[in-house]
RNA sequence: GCCGGUGUGUCGGAAUGGCAGACGAGCGCGACUCAAAAUCGUGUGGGAAACCGUGUGGGUUCGAGUCCCACCACCGGCACCA
């Protein structure tokens, strides 16, 4: 058969479709398999060849397991909300419904000519009202169970711009725009209360199958730690106590992982945002220096902060001190940016000797060191390692952390001077941004009830037409912009109330995406509880690294939250997490425009066709690892499918008895190949087991069947082509996948090594059953006077190998 | 700095502790051709050989690319996280 791709791919995508080959069906009764690929952002640039990589994984899994008599659910969508469709339509005044529409045209039309199984009757759209309405829904649900709510936060802000803008676009402190200084400005923003959560997102780790390197980095970002909060009593220079209005001792809280160093504290830190500064300026007598010293801080990006290798600076707060509650001393207080406001309670107490920052501000500011751990030398540098408590009166002479620790926090409980504690590093979620083109937050303000939900029955709350995409002033939505969208009644009192404008950020469509697949058009609910039993959890999903931290948190966490509810019947939605690895462009360079290396899928599917541009990228190597293009190599795939192609020429009626064994093999290795994702030797063994084939000069009919079966998951055009000019019924991808006999993926001979000393003299030729006497005694026939001196052992390893061992 | 990962021919990469380099590419040689491309066949780690070869140095083992210890290099994530 002549290879005609251009032909016969377009033939079978129809085919598929119109026959409705690869849709999901709810009612099965048989074992499911839900794989879950990462739905694309419909970007004008088009299909990626990284998301054929990162489809075409499943895609052959998909398929294989199709074969295998198991109801596959793999379907696609669009994440569609974002910044780029907003930013076109504010260039061009283009409405990015209208953009997104044409996108979403573009990709599918793109996604179906490399001939991906998905069910098309599920297709999802997160910028469709009938889906985020949905999306509304849960975040209401959250409003109402206290995981929603809005507190103030400092944002960058351009005063000359009236612009808040993200970290990327106030880089160095100046406005990406008019390059004016950029301001930290305290705004009231959405947040959602992820951290309560962050407990069970770590415990439900431990339940699911995600590789170690993706379960780590969920561990990092999520960042628990156990130590203590001490509250420091705050006193005036000449040491007399200070009261708070409220006649309380006003105290300074801080937060530590080792409260057993308390006896080494010499001083206290401040954050440069601390509250304690302004409710303290009466006593701070050199305020005007503070206040500096902030204003400084405050220009500074959140990554100029950051910087690691850099010089303390800090102030120290002049007419106030705090007292050590345990050796009752008075110690300073400064302030200092490399103390972060975000973490803790924004205030730490200073133990020079032994943390390396806390020295080196010591060392600065000239403020004492006091040594309360053995083991290093703090002349030098701080002690970070472990060693006997010194100077620590009742800790004095503890050795092990645990116990040092654990006693000191029994002690501060006893005293009311602080307690045990945890803290997190992951922060609650930012939940909303100044835009457009993303859903809605449906939540009204009151003056007289303050925060009220838009009931349930008014949603979805629909985007309205607007005439400029530009942002408001003062940073606000071009929402606000909007009189009729802004003014409404409160739901709760009927009194005049305003909207909110702010819209939710990009995350929040994709957090769930994956329960709509499930039951797509319901109306009722965000999928049918029957449904959601049958297919979840999802079995398998496959992405990309870059997601494994916020997107894989953010939906872990809302779907735990739908668990508590009692909404899905799973705790984790994802059973299973792999993430390809990069193409890279043939100059071994991440692809990108500018470096001009970047391969479009679709020229490949041009020239070479679908079924080689899938061969190829899952013959490329590891599935996980990055490699570059290589146009070779690829042209080598398209060879091996024209020698497919080819084997329709020397087909026979009878079986060929020779390839019985290498074919029983590779039915066996390609199985379990694709189940563990190893791809590339997969379409190895097919490859080795064609140059067989054709050595042998023939092939039997039912022996190319079971064959192209194989070939199939990877190259599924060519394969349709092959079974119907077979005489195969129906389709290939619908078809019983083949069956190994394992009697015959063993040969009745084998060859193996023969080693003198574990070093290799030759290799013999034995029965698969030959016992430990056959095979030495083979093993010396063929060494023959190369064995010389005493054996001491011979060691036969049946079917692996004989060492003899000789002195 | 912390956490995780990876180091194998000319290149992409194979190898449940058991013949290192499967498969593909590249390259060499041959066939076909007036010639080239395509195709087919064949060879291809180094070394004349004994042997030597999986980042470096040690260890465990009859036997190590694979397991253990130390180090080096590169990649990814987090990062003044108290």
């Amino acid at each position: 058969m002549k290879y005609n791709f251009k032909k016969i791919e377009p033939k079978w995508q129809k085919s598929w479709e119109d026959n409705m080959v690869f849709a999901a069906d709810d009612e099965s009764t048989k074992k499911k398999f839900y794989g879950l690929v990462e739905f694309p952002y419909p970007s004008g640039a088009g299909l990626h060849v990284g998301h054929c990589k990162a489809y075409l994984g499943l895609d052959a899994m998909c398929r294989m397991l199709r074969m295998q008599d198991i109801n596959v659910l793999f379907p696609i969508g669009f994440d569609a909300f974002g910044l780029p469709a907003e930013n076109y339509a504010i260039k061009t005044g283009i409405h990015p419904r209208i953009v997104t529409d044409q996108n979403i045209a573009h990709f599918s039309e793109q996604l179906r000519k490399v001939g991906f199984s998905f069910d098309w009757s599920r297709v999802i759209d997160t910028t469709d009202e009938d889906y985020y309405k949905w999306t509304q829904w849960i975040f209401l649900k959250m409003f109402e169970h206290g995981l929603a709510f809005k507190d103030k936060t400092l944002v960058n802000y351009c005063p000359s711009c009236k612009v808040v803008l993200s970290n990327e676009d106030s880089q160095g402190g100046k406005c990406d725009i008019c390059h004016s200084d950029v301001i930290q400005k305290s705004k009231d923003v959405w947040y959602l209360r992820i951290t309560r959560y962050a407990d069970k997102l770590l415990e439900g780790l431990e339940t699911v199958q995600f590789p170690e390197n993706i379960k780590q980095q969920q561990v990092n970002w999520i960042g628990r730690s156990t130590g203590a909060f001490v509250n420091f009593t705050l006193s005036d220079a000449e040491g007399r106590q200070i009261f708070g209005e409220d006649g309380n001792a006003r105290k300074l809280r801080i937060y530590t992982t080792r409260p057993d160093t308390l006896f080494g504290v010499t001083f206290m830190v401040v954050a440069p945002e601390h509250p304690v500064i302004d409710e303290l300026a009466g006593r701070i007598s050199n305020m005007d220096a503070v206040r500096a010293y902030r204003s400084e801080c405050s220009k500074k990006t959140e990554f100029e902060r950051t910087q690691l290798v850099k010089d303390k600076t800090g102030v120290r707060l002049e007419g106030i001190c705090a007292v050590n509650p345990m050796s009752g001393k008075k110690i300073p207080i400064f302030i200092a940016d490399y103390v972060m406001m975000g973490y803790g309670t924004g205030a730490i107490m200073a133990v020079p000797a032994h943390d390396q920052r806390d020295y080196d501000f010591a060392k600065a500011f000239g403020a004492d060191i006091v040594e309360v751990i053995k083991g290093g030398d703090i002349s030098k540098e701080a002690w970070s390692g472990d060693g006997e408590m010194i100077n620590s009166d009742f800790l004095n002479g503890y050795t092990n952390k645990k116990d040092s620790i654990a006693r000191m926090i029994e002690v501060l409980e006893e005293r009311g001077a602080g307690e045990g504690g945890v803290q997190y590093k992951m922060k609650d979620w930012a939940f909303n941004r100044q835009r457009y083109w993303g859903e809605p937050i449906p939540i009204v303000h009151c003056d007289s009830c303050g925060y009220v939900a838009v009931p349930y029955e008014e949603l979805p709350l629909r985007l309205p037409e607007v005439e400029n995409f530009e942002p408001g002033s003062d940073g606000e939505s071009p929402l606000a912009k909007i009189p009729e969208f802004v003014n409404c009644k409160c739901p709760k009192c009927g009194r005049d109330a305003k909207r909110e404008t702010d819209t939710m950020p990009q995350w929040a469509g994709s957090s769930w995406y994956y329960l709509r697949y499930i039951d797509p058009h319901n109306d009722k609910c965000f999928a049918d509880r029957k449904k959601l039993e049958y297919w979840m959890p999802v079995d398998h999903y496959n992405g990309g690294m870059e997601h494994v931290t916020r997107h894989l948190i953010y939906s872990r966490f809302w779907h735990r939250f739908l668990y508590d509810l009692g909404e899905v019947n799973t705790p984790e939605p994802y059973m299973k997490r792999s993430a390809q690895g990069l193409i890279l462009g043939p100059d071994g360079e991440k692809m990108s425009k500018s470096k001009g290396n970047v391969v479009d899928p679709l020229d490949i599917v041009d020239a070479y066709g679908a079924d080689t541009l899938r061969t190829y990228v899952l013959f490329m190597g590891d599935y996980a690892a990055s490699a570059p293009w290589n146009d070779s190599s690829l042209k080598g795939c398209r060879k091996f499918l024209e020698r497919i192609a080819g084997l329709t020429d020397i087909v026979t009626d009878n079986e060929v008895a020779e390839l019985e064994g290498p074919l029983h093999k590779a039915i066996k290795k390609v199985g379990e190949d694709i189940a563990a994702m190893k791809f590339n030797t997969a379409i190895a063994a097919l490859m080795g087991l064609i140059n067989e084939i054709y050595a042998a000069g023939r092939i039997g009919h039912d022996q190319l069947i079971a064959y192209i079966k194989l070939v199939s998951p990877f190259a599924p055009h060519i394969a349709e082509e092959i079974y119907e000019m077979l005489g195969g019924s129906g389709f290939i991808a619908k078809a019983a996948w083949p069956e190994y006999d394992a009697s015959k993926t063993v040969d009745a001979t084998i060859e193996i090594g023969v080693q003198i000393n574990g070093k290799l003299k030759g290799t013999i030729v034995i029965p698969r059953d030959a016992d430990q006497a056959a095979a030495i005694t083979a093993a010396r026939e063929m060494l023959g006077d190369r064995l010389t001196g005493n054996v001491i052992k011979e060691i036969y390893v049946p079917g692996r190998i004989v060492n003899i061992v000789a002195k």
